[in-house]
DNA sequence: AATGCTGTACCGAACGTTCGGTATTGACCG
DNA sequence: CGGTCAATACCGAACGTTCGGTACAGCATT
């Protein structure tokens, strides 16, 4: 009984690092083929895993494995995106550091967002408080930066929003139009049109 | 024999009348579900017609009725959006008044982009060619419209694919956050960005 | 011996699709 | 005008496949 949470956190951390290998493959089928287009055959193909053993690491099926997709994002972004924001040097410099690193996670233009994704089909409802907390933290810390570096309250919220926006529409743009060049650009130009 | 053109004639018109009288129905589920997304169960449902009726009409199956859906949109794209850029006015109000019909068409941020979401699943392959001129088409005139207001041939291209990118960023971001507002602004505030 | 993990086999349900057949329509002809 | 006939619109039932999910037995590690 006394050793009970000590048990648990050691199932926890193993079972959780366990989990965790399995997030980058999740990611990448979650993203490409949004919640319905993914089937467990195909998680299973991309997993490595038998149908069982998905069952064993995620009890709630499709469902646990989106999840803990979010919750791994969800960690990205604050270690890695608005870790760059967090550092030393002006505005346009921890703009440009969290573009660059943004940049990366999408492959500079040719995969598309988990969070676009998620909010098609019969995920939109399941998962959308979580996606909307981690989209309502991310503008919250590009606002923060502007503000710190001087600007309206107001007017810094409504960039936030307009990086996701070019985010978001950019990443549309190119792969539809299959020209990754749209996303790179809107990008680079991003940290400029953020603090003008 | 000589009247077997008039008899096609009046056999396509009926057909094609009856198809696009589907279409609304079927705009709103590929755009709400994305292609994997929608079953025959919910078509069958939404259209009022059985599974097996649905093949009369389109023998093609699925992706007949995708298509049938991206041929009139594309019409509607020539008829109505782009249809508001050729009258007569200044490129503000030109571009104002397309805006207004592009936010009527997505239920003033409401409704997803069918054109986002035919990007994601088995459909991005399929449907690539005909999404990617429609938006190309589109993109294009709007950059006639600020060539003919004066503006530099390369900035009104890049404008023109701006204009696309808000349109969906915000479609996306209005969406996963559920506050349409977020898309009325950036409409709102697109004909202005666009002359600038 | 016990636990964590996996492969195999299997389930009912739903999938997209097809087939056979029945109303309904509309053009043609007596 | 009434009757004929082919085309069209639609449907119920079933096809084989795949879906998400489960039960269980065996393997490995401890």
């Amino acid at each position: 009984m006394g050793s009970k949470f000590l048990d648990n956190r050691a199932d926890m951390s193993r079972q959780t690092t366990a989990k965790q290998s399995y997030v980058p493959p999740l990611l990448d089928l979650f993203r490409q083929y949004g919640y319905d287009g993914v089937s467990l055959s195909k998680i299973s193909e991309a997993t490595g895993l038998g149908r069982a053993s998905l069952y064993h690491h995620f009890p709630g099926g499709k469902d646990d494995m989106v999840a803990t997709v979010l919750t791994a994002l969800n960690q990205w972004l604050q270690d890695t995106a608005l870790d760059a924001l967090a550092a030393e040097g002006d505005a346009l410099v921890r703009l440009t550091r969290m573009g660059d690193r943004i940049g990366d996670a999408y492959s500079h233009g040719e995969k598309p967002c988990i969070l676009a994704a998620l909010a098609l089909g019969s995920a939109k409802e399941t998962f959308q408080p979580q996606v909307k907390e981690l989209l309502q933290q991310w503008i919250a810390a590009i606002a923060a930066v502007l503000i710190k570096d001087g600007m309206d309250e107001e007017l810094a919220w409504a960039r936030g929003e307009a990086a996701i926006i070019a985010i978001q529409g950019s990443l549309i743009l190119a792969r539809a139009l299959d020209d990754p060049a749209i996303f790179e650009r809107t990008m680079k130009d991003l940290p400029e049109q953020l603090c003008r």
